[in-house]
DNA sequence: GACTGGCTTGTAAGCGCTTACATTTAGCTT
DNA sequence: AAGCTAAATGTAAGCGCTTACAAGCCAGTC
């Protein structure tokens, strides 16, 4: 079989030098129209298409930028990125994604790799990671953005919203309805400072007014962990009337739990979520929620890092959330 | 700033040849035992990282692995393509992930610049596309997998499942609990060979028994557009008893509209959906569907297709699914 | 003691592209 | 028409790595 052409082939094939050809593709304006349409021609007939290793190798840029989301399995990330991915696309640059599975050492591990790939830039979700990791992209002077956080102190920029805030407005909806005895179902909060941020959000509300502090479940994340975690916290606090979860996935499987129980949502028991996520609308009575702007959220990453990646300065941006107020809390004073 | 070492870097500071350095790294039983640990104290001291443009350019492979599916923004690829991931991960490959948006065009061009990136091997979603996407494929000489569908005559082989004869089982199912007037809410099935599977699946059932073909409104994903579809086809067809979903998505969305119409489920309408995601046990009644084994389709294809790019002959692989039967779907016989 | 063969290591030629610099060409000026 | 400038193109040196091949070394043989 032939091998695939190369810019030699294209140069050869139009008469002119690699250089030229080179230019053609990416900077056509050095080049005089009859030449270029000569080129053209020929990386049309031969079907050329540039090397993408060589060219990141003699360039030093490659066009690519990475993630290093905690896991692309639930539809958490997956609005975000999307936007992400297209706001990246109609710059010409590609995303290149890794998972970590929420284990700093995949991470850690995920972003050499990216780096070693040369990515141009790296987007990070929250800031929780070892301090070795920020030096790494430093040494290496690669821009990075931390996501779905927002910390303008951080050691890097971030682009994203104030979990404990939004949390705290929530709470303080929940508690303006009359509940007193609350639950929290949360993600684990080591290594992870969203979760850690809506957690405090709670505490902080509730200290504030002079009331306990919530009891805490911590699971992993998915449907039956929120059904167990509500199990455990009935056995641990009986009495709690308010159940906020750090997600609506972790809701979802609460609200579904407590009514295999026979308990009725909203009025022996009040959930709420986290995220906004389609299924919030899908449960029945619908979640109230914390509305988090993914879409918006992914695209103003993707600029901040595009515009960081371009040597531009860069600033934290805060993001607003909103509540999504539907049928899951219940007003006690009624 | 320090540049990043590089080879030659290490070479120096160990006192070797950049031979051996890359030996010690590639091939470290070719390396005596004393130079190897000189090495690698070395690339230690350095923190030498390799350069991964440049490798690919020397050794013309790339460890990458290119995968293009229709989206990420729904929950629909995520499980399976995790899955694919941690296989990959696994044998130290990475994986590259694009998305079409279901637009061929986009899809074409996705997996021109995979190529063009080296990708040693690429996973791809149905066969529907364009055969010059297939030729491409053949003259780069690149290997491919298609997965979420199955046919061992396909131009490059499949993993995946037989949508039509899934989709008809579940069909068969509900014939037998009496249904008769039957409606089908699908995706779009041009360009869409397992959304097209899936409705011949229906149709087949029932022109087998002589029954008369479904009424089959098309839209695009999302849980709105399954409740308007919901609606268009009470309008078409308002004597349907059953709604056969191409997706639980579409079946969720369906089914709040049903509610919304305060229609009882299943005792008014009956409806299902494919996929068996986790939200068919979240809406209530829970979903009766076509579960899909999407993490051992996953894996799977990836070690299809790794096996395919050692060079080593595949065969397509045929994927069993299951009838996940729950409230959904109403005996009319009773 | 010269020779063989098996290891280990070094030498150096690329891989396909970009780009600084040199050279040629063409268009104006005077 | 000679001279000058600016635009267009060519020349060639890498980018950082892998790997075929050559060279060096040493133990074992005869």
């Amino acid at each position: 079989m032939a091998r695939t052409p190369t810019l030699e082939d294209v140069a050869d094939a139009a008469g002119v030098s690699t250089a030229t050809v080179s230019r053609c593709l990416n900077a056509p304006e050095k080049v005089v129209e009859e030449t270029r349409r000569r080129v053209l021609a020929a990386v049309e007939a031969l079907g050329y298409a540039p090397n993408f290793n060589a060219r990141a190798l003699a360039a030093k840029r490659t066009q690519t930028i990475g993630a290093v989301i905690p896991t692309m399995e639930n539809a958490f990330f997956a609005e975000g990125m999307q936007a992400f991915q297209s706001v990246l696309q109609a710059e010409d640059y590609m995303l290149l994604m890794a998972s970590s599975g929420y284990d700093p050492k995949v991470e850690a591990d995920a972003i050499r790799t990216l780096a070693a790939r040369g990515a141009d830039g790296i987007l990070l979700i929250g800031f929780d990671r070892d301090p070795e990791v920020y030096d790494f992209l430093r040494t290496q002077s690669i821009p990075a953005i931390v996501s779905w956080t927002y910390d303008p102190k951080g050691p890097v920029p971030s682009v994203g919203f104030d979990n404990a805030a939004a949390m705290a407005a929530l709470t303080r909806h929940a508690l303006a309805l009359g509940h007193r005895e609350v639950g929290v179902i949360s993600a684990y909060q080591r290594g992870n400072d969203r979760a850690r941020g809506r957690v405090e959000g709670v505490q902080s509300v509730l200290s504030d007014l002079g009331l306990k502090p919530a009891h805490v479940i911590e699971t992993a994340y998915g449907v039956a962990e929120g059904a167990l975690a509500f199990d455990q916290l009935m056995l641990d606090a009986p009495r709690t009337t308010l159940v906020l979860c750090g997600n609506d996935v972790l809701a979802a499987g609460a609200m579904r739990e407590a009514q295999a129980r026979r308990l009725h949502v909203p009025d022996d028991i009040s959930i709420a979520g986290f995220d906004d996520l389609g299924l919030a609308r899908l449960v029945d009575p619908a979640l109230s929620t914390v509305r988090v702007p993914h879409r918006k959220m992914g695209e103003a990453a993707a600029r901040a890092l595009l515009q960081h990646v371009a040597g531009e300065p860069v600033e934290s941006q805060l993001l607003e959330t909103e509540l999504r107020l539907r049928g899951s809390l219940a007003n006690l004073s009624l």
